[in-house]
DNA sequence: AACGTTTGCGGGAACGTTCCCAAAAATGCA
DNA sequence: TGCATTTTTGGGAACGTTCCCGCAAACGTT
């Protein structure tokens, strides 16, 4: 049985230089019409390479383009957790952002620890990762200073530290939108799940309400500003707080979706009916929120413009570094109504 | 400014020829004394390598290491979506059995359209993966010949196509069990929302329902079995045509949490409520359900389990390749009730 | 003590690409 | 047409590993 009546499966790999004996060419030549970085000339001698390269089935061996290019065309993601649903959503538009610069995204969680933060860099810049986002800034984390001394180009997303280039929503704007939209109902006793204190996304929200309250005439109630996380229980515990005051509030902005869930919840549990009861506000407007049975209020935040801006930030390194506040837009459903 | 006065800042990136001068032996001996896959000797010599490595900050470059082994230690997740929380939670399971084994998981997404897996698995290919899990197995495809054709593994989970190895809930228990449950609550009118029908796990817990139904000696009742996606949006129209029957059902078994949910917003908005007027069984157990306003009975697919065997089954050529089916449990709540 | 056998180590050739550089070919200009 | 200039090409040296292989040292066995 000759070599030549071997069937094709599981052949080995088709390297350039296959091809380039293929095409006639030399493999530089080769390698020179199939860099995608180049302007892909379109002479007749380029098409034919390209052509016999498809025919091939010709393949570029990533690992031996990285080793050479120095670079891997990766970039790391790093979220506390895939299943909140605003993490998947962000890295899902992390993902497209990056396909289209022709860069893959990878992903890796730390259940909002930092030590396992650390960890979650290490494992992907062992991976190769050209370039770091993180999600998971924390006010005294000196993750950034390490990674800046270890010379991995990184950028913060959806949260900050104050100091370092970071593609953020503008939480203040949202939360001063969130907090008028109650306000213009008729709203004065406006109570809020604040977020915990170590997330510059909660204390802009924060800072937000504050304006708005300030802005309408409405006095400080800090019996109306409970702390928590970021999850649906918490929001649970705060509102449930919230609703045993002696004055309990009329409306309630719940500093994410998850809380604004868990505060339903709440809600119900204590008999009361949204928005008849209480008016609710989330933020991040993931899909569950439009299909529960009462449709909730929410602040869009546009996650694929946060997700190019953080793409640019990273590499762009012509402009100076900053943080750059994306525009959220407040989404009106069925939580909210005007007080009876 | 002689080189040796350069300060350590950016410094160009420590190889194993450094760490192996710095030890005092050969490159190749430090590669040997590195290798995880080694039994890794604690000779003295192999100590002292170590320390050297770590006090200069070595890391192997998965590049020129993936290059010459001819593997990445990467494998390929593909779902449909990672806002769908099910997905996320599948793929942070894979995720942590890979790192288990010392590999790395990386994931793309199609939108559950046939023709956006294959661009999804050639990604991932491109991108040198070991092997790839595919959750968006389809009646028809044959992404699945594809592969086979180019050699590279795969496995399906979640899905199967019935013929290719796969590591699955046993969607047709998980169907019993909830439709049993729903049963024993004395209902005897119940409706499913039996999901799409390229979906193996679909008709797997349709066929546990029936044999549910079938055990408890009750006829078959075509128009209680609505098709449905796996979408909320699904779940709500799916139900709401079940609540316009003559004689509408007094217990729903949804494909899915999403569809439940779904659900729910429908019997919401029909002016029934759960459970008195209607039970509700879901599927998954995603983690928001145990913390809606009603929280939902639904049953529990076990993922870490069903990511460990994938990973099995990817990579253990020695036995037979087959479909795997995991066990799942139902965890009553407060959505399902006797029919009073 | 002499001889096989195991064990440990280093040299050096891959792995498949990119990219530098020199040479060749094509082009422009007078 | 002849010469300078631009564009295109191919040879070959990297990139940082792993792994084969030959050699030497250590170890047992008679």
């Amino acid at each position: 049985m000759s070599d030549e009546e071997i069937p094709a499966r599981s052949r080995a790999r088709v390297t350039l230089h296959d091809v380039a004996r293929e095409a006639g060419v030399s493999k530089s030549t080769v390698s020179r019409m199939l860099d995608e970085r180049l302007p892909n000339s379109d002479s007749p001698r380029a098409r034919h390479v390209r052509d016999v390269a498809r025919r091939l089935g010709y393949v570029r061996d990533v690992s031996a383009a990285s080793l050479r290019r120095g670079s891997t065309g990766t970039i790391g993601v790093i979220v506390p957790r895939l299943t909140d649903t605003v993490m998947a959503m962000f890295y899902e538009a992390v993902s497209a952002a990056a396909a289209q610069q022709g860069r893959f995204a990878i992903v890796a969680t730390t259940d909002d620890n930092p030590d396992a933060s650390r960890k979650a860099a290490d494992a992907l810049i062992r991976r190769g990762v050209d370039g770091l986002i993180l999600t998971t800034a924390r006010e005294g984390d000196d993750l950034a200073d390490e990674l800046r001394e270890r010379g991995v180009p990184f950028v913060f997303a959806l949260r900050h530290n104050g100091k370092t280039s970071a593609s953020v929503g503008d939480d203040q704007l949202g939360g001063y939108l969130a907090t008028r939209h109650l306000i213009d109902l008729g709203h004065k006793r406006i109570g809020i799940i604040a977020g915990p204190d170590y997330a510059t996304s909660s204390l802009g929200r924060l800072a937000g309400y504050r304006q708005a309250l300030e802005e309408a005439g409405i006095a400080d109630a800090p019996e109306l500003i409970v702390p928590s996380t970021f999850s649906i229980e918490s929001g649970e515990t705060a509102a449930r707080s919230l609703l045993a005051l002696a004055e309990p509030p009329t409306a309630i902005f719940a500093i994410n979706d998850n809380t604004a869930i868990g505060s339903m919840s709440a809600i119900a549990q204590a008999g009361l009916s949204v928005p008849r009861d209480i008016s609710l506000v989330g933020y991040n407007d993931i899909p569950i929120v439009s299909r529960l049975p009462v449709p909730m209020t929410s602040v869009r935040m546009p996650f694929a413009r946060v997700a190019e801006v953080a793409l640019q930030l990273l590499f762009d390194t012509e402009n100076a570094p900053g943080i750059i506040k994306i525009t959220p837009s407040l989404i009106p459903r069925k939580s909210t109504a005007a007080l009876g």
